[in-house]
DNA sequence: CGCTTATTTTGAATGAGTCAAGATAAGAAA
DNA sequence: TTTCTTATCTTGACTCATTCAAAATAAGCG
């Protein structure tokens, strides 16, 4: 349903509907997220580096801001990490982080399609997501630390 | 029951218990900490420097730290904002936090004592925490709405 | 094809948080 | 109580992800 949004196409209407013009570093930007899941800022820069070296850190930013604000893409940034994105978008899932070297895995939600989206008590707001980070220790570092 | 732990004697016990000296800047921080829920840092160090003018951020720095590693303290930072400290600890809750001003409540856990820490595929990490962020409108952003 | 202006480039700036060296004070021992 | 050791604090510089701003560029309408 929602992986033609990261097609060439589908990323051409989105961004139209928008008003947006479709350039050659959002489409770049895009790409790279979507090639690279979980991966930092600086990681796409390289990634769209290697297509279009002139492309400027700020056109990152500024791109993954945009898609980020469209919802086409989700930002992620655990405590003491910086940010970073992945374009699966729009099916509720959630993120485990290894507190020691803060590998970061998805996780489908345990609770259903739309979980945890009733707070006891909401204190009157209205409450539009439920975002859960799981923290424990990946297989690795488990491993170093006996 | 984890009161006395941010009491004055309840502290010192914490501390001592964990090799560390009982300072001024430390019983300090964590007064204000009690005093102030969900503060950032830089209410913090006003709240400290009320009593004590003398005590530098960096010592602050250092006592959140601490206090965060030894659980006396919560850190609270959801995408986009400062770090927050909470005394309110050990009990699972969780927060809210409004999109347009970042204004941040408490919220009991909707699950149960132990809510979602059983992810539905955990990547074989060892997981002992679920983090919940509920994301909406507070009362008054909504109104400012309309 | 040319024009308008949204985007991009460039380069400087911001600011929460960290690092490091010397000064201070907690608390163990005499 | 006084001395001594060293954990902790003060001071001030520094980091680095991210943002700001002005001039240059290019998307896409007419």
């Amino acid at each position: 349903m929602l992986e033609h949004m990261t097609s060439m196409a589908g990323i051409e209407q989105v961004l139209r509907e928008a008003s947006m013009r479709v350039t050659q570093p959002r489409v770049a930007v895009l790409a790279a997220v979507t090639a690279n899941p979980h991966a930092d800022t600086e990681t796409i820069i390289s990634a769209v580096h290697e297509g279009h070296p002139n492309v400027s850190h700020q056109a990152v930013y500024d791109s993954l801001k945009l898609f980020t604000n469209l919802g086409v893409i989700r930002q992620i940034q655990p405590q003491g990490h910086i940010a970073r994105y992945e374009s699966r978008v729009g099916d509720n899932h959630h993120h485990v982080v290894c507190r020691q070297c803060g590998n970061l895995e998805d996780v489908d939600c345990s609770v259903g399609a739309s979980p945890c989206l009733h707070a006891s008590n909401d204190h009157g707001f209205k409450i539009d997501e439920a975002e859960v980070i799981y923290w424990g220790l990946c297989p690795e570092c488990q491993a170093l630390d006996n």
